[in-house]
DNA sequence: CATGAATGAGGGTTCATTCAT
DNA sequence: AATGAATGAACCCTCATTCAT
């Protein structure tokens, strides 16, 4: 079906572009990889920028988040778990994306660019109200929001950037995609919660 | 002189690199920003890739560190508050090269990911050497260093690589380097040095 | 109807081609503006080439100019001045196929050449026949008749291929065809009979 | 040497463009006749169009018409006759750029459509101080200049534009331009020096 | 009849690099 | 030391056409 092939399509150019670049790809690349005929890019796509456009909105629908946040039976700080859990579990499978939109950022093309800070944007808002909440409710403390959240985003960003320090660091052999996400996980979704819990909890002493 | 041309070849080389990326700049760029001519650039690098290797070279002399380590006047948590405002200025200021090496993690030659990982390594261990002294002294508490060490340059990270959205954030005009600068410094700053307090207090109830 | 839908993609590429060209107009371009889907041209025309043949058969049917000759009502000097008024209003009013005509004879097939050439053929034979007979009757002094054809067709064509330099020169503004049209037919008509009528005329003095 | 590189470059694009069309000569073509690397017409020229441009303001160098106009010992007919037979010979002798120079006129872009367009107004200004100073002396009659202009351009045009056409209204094999220039160029000669006489000589009867 | 999907060839251009001078 | 010229490879994209439905 045509459908199937323009997913599968994108999801070619999600691993490529994650690995080397939008830059570092060429469509050829692409459609070698995903066994595809050269022109069906531009086909479906109009052009390899249009494809990473297509890319970035088919890749964030992060509706998630929005559920957490209106789902009342949950604390504060059972939230600020669930959004760990779920941040470290979606960029560790989709390792791809999110290099791809830290890269983006760098993009000389402006339209990429701001649907990037479009995206990030959007999650932002997400997570401000979780921290917002927890604050009215007198269980957190006053802190950066905005850097809370870059410190939550970077500290795993650093373990998908920086992967082949980590994974030197912790033995893991290079190009085992599975080995490092099974070793990383954990110890990260561990290490987010102490450190917000640290950083947010009201009795906290400063 | 040779040297200043040099210099001023790498200079322009990472401002466009840290810009646009590697993939992103050409070679041609590169000479008609720094007035030289083309073939200069094989002339005194070899390559283009020998060149990225050389300005990651030029520019990942932290010494700094090391002698901070050396110095037995200051106490953990001052070396810890030292670290963060050495590494914010350092990147602060130098956001090209940043940028260049976070993008470098997922180049496709191996030799330029090896240096990007020996660089990232040599740093590592000096703030891991402070966190460890600061254990044995018993101020610091028990932490995941890896990823603690990941979430201080993941913070700083955050704010160059995701410059567009913090830009967005806090209201500054896009492309105003120097403002954008002055308003995150600071905050970003106080930020990491409260989390790190939080995360690594030994007093502070879990 | 399938004649109409046909029909409709001539009329769209006779413009298409007239403006741009055979080769700077694509299949692509011609399905667009006749809103017709890209395949039906092949299944219609067979190829581009193809239609481009069917267009000038189409387009070439000067039947007019043989019922002109067996008028014999009519002296050589009138038929002449009708000639002149069929052949400019007819290039005036279909500016398109003219222009494809001209460009036709630099055509790389050899079968458009031909048949452009073949049609060229045909109207020359009509206004031979004028000329002759007009000689015959000794009424028109000997010329050369293939270059006085040469210089009616000649002089039209330069209208219409050098229409810009034309607008420019009796400040018609650019694209307006209907503008430039009524300005230039009569000017045209009374400048190719004057010219003629001296050319021809036995009386005139060498 | 690069000059001389350039200049074979220019004048295999114009045989090409002459006899295909600008549209259809690959600078693949062009790069191959001229026995020279792809990239190169990049280089010299910056692109294809650019090249185009080159090679109209190479050829368009009349310099001579001025010449002609500025001798006061020719009479108006003398100039007429010279005018005539440089322009035959102009022509005759370099079909290929007036070929372009017709094409040209059909380009899609407007950098070529006005260039164009001025080396035509350049040219036609000279001819018209040719008439216009014949009509001041009482020796050519009231014309249409503009128009009388486009039947000289027109005529010649017609000859090689519509080559194949007059090639086989007068047995002259095909592809044998030596032949044809060489049967051609007195006829049109004489023809417009006598198509002229009769329509622009104040004692020719109307 | 009609169409969306697909294809291989070729389009113009730019790339990093090297060579002769 | 320095440079204009040159190169072959690769770039993204569009072409006219065909095919299965």
């Amino acid at each position: 079906m045509a459908a199937d092939k323009r997913e599968h399509i994108l999801a070619t150019a999600e691993k490529l572009f994650g690995d080397n670049g939008f830059d570092g790809t060429s469509v050829r690349d692409i459609a070698q990889h995903a066994n595809v005929n050269l022109a069906m890019i531009s086909y479906y796509f109009g052009s390899k920028e249009k494809m990473l456009e297509a890319l970035l909105e088919h890749r964030a629908n992060y509706t998630i988040l929005e559920a957490l946040n209106k789902d009342e039976s949950l604390t504060p700080w059972e939230k600020v778990d669930r959004v760990v859990d779920f941040y470290v579990d979606k960029i560790m499978n989709n390792l791809c994306i999110h290099n791809i939109m830290m890269q983006g950022s760098n993009s000389r093309s402006e339209v990429i660019k701001e649907l990037v800070t479009k995206i990030k944007l959007r999650n932002f808002e997400q997570i401000k109200k979780i921290i917002i909440d927890g604050q009215k409710k007198k269980i957190f403390r006053k802190v950066d929001i905005e850097l809370t959240v870059g410190t939550v985003m970077g500290t795993i960003s650093q373990t998908t950037l920086a992967r082949n320090f980590y994974a030197a660091l912790f033995n893991i052999e290079k190009d085992n995609e599975e080995a490092y996400r099974k070793k990383i996980t954990p110890k990260l979704k561990s290490h987010l919660k102490q450190l917000l819990h640290a950083h947010l909890d009201i009795n906290s002493e400063e």
